[in-house]
DNA sequence: TCGATATTTCGACATACTTCGAATTATACT
DNA sequence: AGTATAATTCGAAGTATGTCGAAATATCGA
C-alpha cells in the first residue's frame, strides 16, 4: 500500500541532498528509531518526537535547527504537526521504502 | 565477507553527498545496472564502463564528468582502474550494502 | 493579560559546490 | 616521431548551502 511515487532521478537527488548533512542525517536517525504511526509498533508516544528533542546535543542554533527539518519536510522524508507548543515529527515510511527501492534497483537507463 | 565498515555519521553523509547531484546519481545508477567483478551475473565486460561511456547524453563537459567521477571514488561508491586508454568503472558492492544497512537499521543514538 | 517556552522567518555572511575552458598527461595507432 | 583519443588537473565564475542572531509567531499557564 505505498502511496508514494517519486518520479525522476532528479527527486531522488534531493531526497540524497537532504541526508548529505551529519545534523539532518542524525535527526532523520534519531526518527527512524522511532515507528511510524500506524504501524503499530510501538505506542503513539514513541513515534514521534518533537523539534527540540531531535536537536537536542547538536550544538547548533534553534533557527538552524529548524531549517534542517524543514528540509527533511521539503523532501518528504519526515511529516510534521502541531501538538500544543510543540511541532511533533515522524518518518514517512514509504519515502525511506521508495528510496531503498531506488538503491537496490537497476538503472532503466 | 563484506570486507567494507563505515564508523561514523559523517562518512554516510558524505556518501549521500556524492548521490545528491543529479548527474552523479544518473552515472552511478548507469553503473549498478551492471554487476560487480565476482559476482557472476554477467561477463567481465558487462561489469565495467569507461568513464566516456558514463557521462554520454549528459551533457557535461568532459572536466566536469572527471570531476563527478572522482567525487563518486572519493567516498567508495565506485572503483576505478586503467584499461589501455580508458579507465573502466565498477560498483563497490560492499559500499552499497553498508549504505541500505544503514537506512534500515535504526539509529542508537 | 503577561511572561515563559517552542519554533519559525528573515537577512547576512562565509564556505562549498557545479560548471566551464584551457592546458596537461596517458595511451594507442600509423 | 607525430597525431588522435580518453581523461585529468587547474583556475575562475556563478550559485547554493549552513550557520547565526534578531525579531516574529504560536501556545500554554499563572
Amino acid at each position: 500500500m505505498s502511496k508514494y511515487r517519486s518520479n525522476t532521478v532528479e527527486d531522488f537527488a534531493e531526497i540524497f541532498k537532504a541526508l548529505s548533512n551529519s545534523h539532518r542525517l542524525t535527526i532523520y536517525r534519531r526518527l527512524s528509531s522511532c515507528c511510524a504511526p500506524g504501524s503499530g509498533c510501538g505506542s503513539e508516544a514513541d513515534m514521534r518526537r518533537c523539534v527540540g528533542d531531535l536537536g537536542r546535543d547538536l550544538g547548533i542554533a534553534p533557527s538552524t535547527l529548524s531549517h534542517h527539518i524543514k528540509e527533511l519536510r521539503r523532501v518528504g522524508l519526515i511529516r510534521v504537526e502541531r501538538r500544543g507548543q510543540r511541532m511533533e515529527c515522524w518518518i514517512d515510511p514509504d519515502v525511506l521504502d521508495a528510496l531503498t527501492g531506488f538503491l537496490s534497483r537497476s538503472a532503466v537507463d
